[in-house]
DNA sequence: CTGAAAGCGCTTACAG
DNA sequence: CTGAAAGCGCTTACAG
């Protein structure tokens, strides 16, 4: 029994005006007269008329809608930086006029999530997608790039890239760099890591960042502490237990992928015993929403999330309002905050 | 230069059909023999056609889209919780093949916001609207019913109500009444309540259900210790700081409107030297994500907030689905959850 | 400055 | 069982 609105002929009919004349005042156009604007935008008013947005579509518009598509390798959903990611797409597409239509990917390999994907697309219910969490290069979304798709992704190599893409990143070597100099700094030479997901450019990044600042201070790279991981605080948990087991020397300090893998880590270490920072520092990577209030509250690098998706936000909704695609990319710093993780030696 | 997909002309022409015929196997019609259906189908799936959404929407087809609307008194976003809520709607419809269009709603007064939400049912966006955080019986939310919207919502009363309208709730009363029982048996006579916004139906069940339990009980209900809330960290660790000044007696166990309110209230009274459970017991609701991991760990309400939006999505995707307009209610009971925060006495 | 008309890509009675 | 046709509610050249 739902009313429906009133619509573009009605309001003609009652402006004293055609269709298109309507049409004009409802998309600003500038040959329009401010009396006749006025008399339509009365009606308009009065009646709370609001365009249907699919026969706007079909004739053309955008939809003014993007997709958010949030691969969870895991530890996505329910991860509180995840969330934070997906109210800021939320909030600035909504300040910019535009909606977000959210899909949660549980497996990239999945071929029903993926057709899932590609079929916001093909439906037209997107003018665009952002994408969190994929692989470096994963190659479904390379094939909508190539499909001429609207893109935007966090963490990507920035080769081989093409119009319609939007790519940002953060500056993860430099964010390791600070990582290693602080340590330095503190007097510990003997310093390990516990790598990200490798397959994600992320992970790719900080490891090679950690790779260039241990050159750079002289410092040995050791395999026995070099640990994989995934990002996930499970994976912290389980290569510190390893590492221990191995019993080969420990490192005086450890870089965490992220702050999640860092929490697992000191979940390994005080279930043996050892304290942090006492017999091992600690650095995380994101300054995780726990992180602060964490026992100990942990020396991360701070990560700008919502600066981030702004930016990727704004740049992608300027792409399908000018109906251009060109390729952009962006790259964010990190801030080392000093907490009580890490101790001098 | 977006490569547009195929039309259901084309795969018309291609099969040796006509376009009816194309729409009748994709909307499953059952008067297609299935020797044309098969030649359909293997067009379909050889050139990837899926249909456009606007054109269907426009020809009378649902949009399959449901709105997910999150009000924000200061305390929605950014919080764990909504976020979990959020991410259960998106994957509940998206396992029954519906889409989700979040808006973050920060004042729920904000006249441009209420527009927005209107719009998003007269542009025909969307199917039907859930909407999270809305104060009991919110005067536009209860207009859009009126007007035969769709809506499904958490924590409303249940009087007044009409087709069209879902109503999901907690068992509050029985909550508050596990948390009072828990406290009486531990030999707590003096027991408080920092109440939650009173404007939200849950905060007035919670409260109701309280009182209840105290006169069961035959316990006193002593205004001093009955404390103002908004079910937010700060206003937990406002109303522990006030009683705290008052320099009346102090409660032996105070019972929280949320765990947020806990936390805070946890650090009032850590800020004064007061310990809990030692200085007092306290019995947060929610649990939330990180009551487990608090100091002390919080005895709460478990509340199955997944639970919850899985059915509420799952009623209102149903309605949209049959194209019915009925009343729908559900309540979900909480499970008392004993961990550090209380002690006998 | 403005209207009549074509077209967007579907669905669904209506006929047969 | 199936096609021709009307209709969904807009936008936008095209004429004037």
């Amino acid at each position: 029994v739902k009313r429906k609105g009133i619509d573009a002929e009605a309001v003609a009919r009652l402006a004293g005006v055609s269709r298109s004349t309507v049409s004009r005042v409802v998309n600003n156009y500038s040959n329009v007269p401010p009396a006749t604007r006025d008399k339509v935008m009365a009606v308009i008013k009065q009646y709370n008329y609001v365009p249907n947005a699919s026969a706007q579509v079909l004739a053309g518009k955008r939809t003014r809608t993007i997709g958010l598509f949030m691969i969870d390798a895991g530890h996505v959903t329910g991860d509180l930086l995840s969330n934070l990611l997906l109210a800021a797409v939320i909030e600035h597409a909504s300040e910019l006029g535009h909606y977000v239509l959210t899909r949660i990917i549980r497996d990239a390999q999945d071929e029903e999530a993926i057709r899932g994907v590609r079929d916001m697309f093909y439906q037209r219910r997107i003018d665009g997608g952002i994408f969190i969490g994929a692989a470096n290069r994963e190659p479904f979304i390379e094939d909508l790039l190539d499909e001429g798709c609207l893109i935007g992704v966090v963490d990507r190599e920035l080769s081989e890239i093409r119009a319609g893409c939007i790519v940002a990143n953060f500056d993860n070597e430099d964010g390791m760099r600070q990582a290693v100099e602080h340590l330095h700094q503190m007097g510990h030479r003997k310093i390990g890591i516990v790598k990200g997901d490798m397959n994600r450019y992320s992970g790719q990044t900080k490891f090679a960042g950690f790779q260039a600042a241990m050159r750079e201070f002289r410092l040995e790279l050791r395999s026995e502490w070099i640990l994989p991981g995934s990002f996930s605080e499970e994976s912290g948990y389980l290569a510190l237990n390893k590492l221990l087991d191995s019993g080969s020397e420990l490192p005086t300090a450890m870089i965490m992928a992220n702050d999640s893998v860092a929490f697992g880590a000191i979940r390994a270490l005080e279930s043996r015993g050892l304290n942090v920072p006492r017999d091992m520092s600690l650095i995380g990577f994101d300054d995780h929403p726990l992180s602060a209030r964490f026992q100990p509250s942990l020396t991360t690098l701070k990560v700008d999330f919502n600066r981030m998706m702004e930016q990727l936000t704004a740049l992608m909704i300027r792409q399908i309002e000018e109906q251009e695609r060109s390729f952009a990319s962006f790259s964010i710093r990190n801030e080392l905050l000093r907490r009580n993780s890490c101790r001098a030696i």
